[in-house]
DNA sequence: GTGAAAGCGCTAACAC
DNA sequence: GTGTTAGCGCTTTCAC
């Protein structure tokens, strides 16, 4: 492997200069740029990133810790990180961590030994404070999950309003007996869309009835999201309308309700969230809350990418806008004779 | 941040001896090994990676080449190789290419940067002979896909068999009409799985009829395959079985099948492979050609990591074993009255 | 068993 | 506009 040495031999100039071709510092004359080119060129140098990176002190890397990878609203955002960061020229380490603290740590710990210049955190639990320690000392963002206490940068999407859109909806289809699935795990969005469902359900006069509402997995799993659905659809009343916490489990719900003999949406409404999940594969085709994950991807890296240069003015919090978008598994509520209401 | 020298201060011995410590180096007094760890405790030191690596000429990074880790078949191999590489201090650098080819060299250039110490490629054109230069140089694997004419390790499963078995299986159904839904890719996967589909019908002397070889994408689109079977539906006489290439596109071929008013298996047997995508999440569920995606992916890394460290007698080719798992959506072949054989 | 010192390949301050 | 050189933080050879 040719060093710059190499190359400045070849093109008889100082390694300083081939430093400046290089890094197209201006104050090179054309004719040695050229040169240097040439030398370059033949002796197809590349320059060793490893000593870069330990001169600049930085490393042109950017982690990314994430709790599994097979998840495609996970693949998603991550397709848009890396694509900005290719455009920036910046790698992406990727950490797969099942949700496992001490593997976050292990991860975060790439920071302390220089093997990453910043990182992207992709589902944080509400509680994990003790990302503080490390986000006050290197570049870090969320992405999607966050900690509220925490005053990181975070790019996200309103849960809150997005819940809200979806009950509104629910509500004007005339669904009173309306449940919710959501989740056993710990995060914001977690925490925001059960309390969205609440509170437009009070908000409406409709009592919040705890038996309608159950929990799935920590991982949204279509085999909890099932048995969360026939929880919910063994009950003596029933409810009409049914909010999942995302579109696995509404697909589980729907599976269930088939299951049950009950047609979704002519017995049962089911509304999704994230718009990833084979939503259009089958029918019904499912009504969810469309999530723009790449984008949550590309604006994460673009904030790191702040961070990481320390830019001023830079955006503490970007909400990037969700779409809600009706399809098949929603319906308005029709009163059947033999029913109460 | 504190250094190795500081460390050293701190304990009252050389940086040579703190090296000595860091690397678990024997020569060292167990009195003096406890010092130097006192002092790396309280000065809570990390070593210095780009150091560490220019100096040992290594990164501990490897390179993940694949098209999309949207694609569930691929997350999981990646999953499979992180996990592995995890637990041999490497991490892993996940580039997605989208099956461009600029990006593929771009991301092996990685290689001669010094950003990474290997590669494994996930999805390589059967004709991208250029990958021998990087070959020549790095240590490179293939994973599922690779290219025959080149001698580069590769972990794989038997495309050919798999695909026998999947044939004799809908052949000693009693089915005739036997249809396959490729891809217009160029992967060594899919060469192999229409031979082995062409050889087994010719070995049972029954015709290839071409109009029943039909494409779906490069991607395996659930649009494209289904698109793909109902042109081999729209056939005044329509094959009764339909092997997918697949199981994105079985699934397709299913939805195309229900438009038609045709039930699976009772009127069409479809068969699809890889066993990741929702093969039983909705009825019938499909028969298929099980991978062993994270197994392939660990394997990779280990050959990876041998070629690394270029260990004596390795592996060149592992083949792991595919599972060929009947569900619901194959059925015997049924003569209808009013059809022709 | 431990220390001194060279050097990995690069960047950047300073000199000319 | 270009060259000289110190030094980034580590590992490793060679003394002792």
């Amino acid at each position: 492997m040719p060093t710059i040495s190499d190359v400045a031999k070849e093109a008889n100039v100082s390694v300083a200069t081939v430093s400046r071709v290089l890094n197209n510092h201006s104050s090179v004359r054309p004719e040695t740029y050229e040169r240097v080119h040439k030398a370059i060129e033949k002796l197809s140098f590349e320059p060793n990133m490893s000593a870069r990176n330990l001169r600049r002190n930085e490393t042109r890397v950017i982690l990314i810790v994430t709790p599994n990878i097979t998840n495609p609203y996970y693949a998603h955002i991550l397709t848009g990180i890396g694509d900005r960061a290719r455009e920036y020229g910046y790698s992406a380490l990727i950490y797969n961590t099942a949700g496992n603290e001490a593997r976050e740590k292990e991860a975060l710990e790439m920071l302390k030994k220089k093997k990453a210049d910043g990182a992207i955190l992709l589902a944080c639990n509400v509680n994990s404070i003790w990302i503080r320690e490390y986000a006050d000392k290197y570049p870090i963002v969320h992405c999607s999950e966050y900690i509220p206490d925490l005053d990181i940068p975070r790019v996200s999407v309103d849960n809150y309003k997005a819940t809200q859109d979806v009950m509104e909806y629910i509500i004007e289809l005339g669904h009173k007996r309306i449940a919710t699935i959501s989740s056993s795990n710990n995060y914001i969005s977690t925490h925001l869309r059960l309390k969205g469902y609440k509170d437009t359900l009070k908000k409406h006069d409709i009592e919040v009835n705890n038996d309608y509402i159950v929990l799935a997995d920590d991982e949204y799993s279509f085999k909890s999201g099932k048995a969360a659905a026939y929880k919910l659809l063994d009950q003596k009343i029933r409810p009409t309308a049914i909010f999942c916490i995302s579109d696995t489990i509404a697909l589980g719900a729907i599976t269930a309700a088939k299951e049950l003999g009950l047609q979704v949406p002519k017995d049962l409404t089911v509304v999704g969230f994230d718009d990833v999940d084979d939503t259009t594969k089958f029918h019904p085709y499912i009504t969810t809350v469309a999530q723009p994950c790449y984008e949550l991807g590309e604006e994460s890296f673009k904030i790191l990418y702040d961070c990481i240069n320390d830019t001023k003015d830079m955006n503490k919090e970007v909400i990037l806008s969700h779409k809600f978008v009706v399809r098949e598994s929603s319906a308005p509520f029709v009163k059947r004779y033999h029913e109460k209401v």
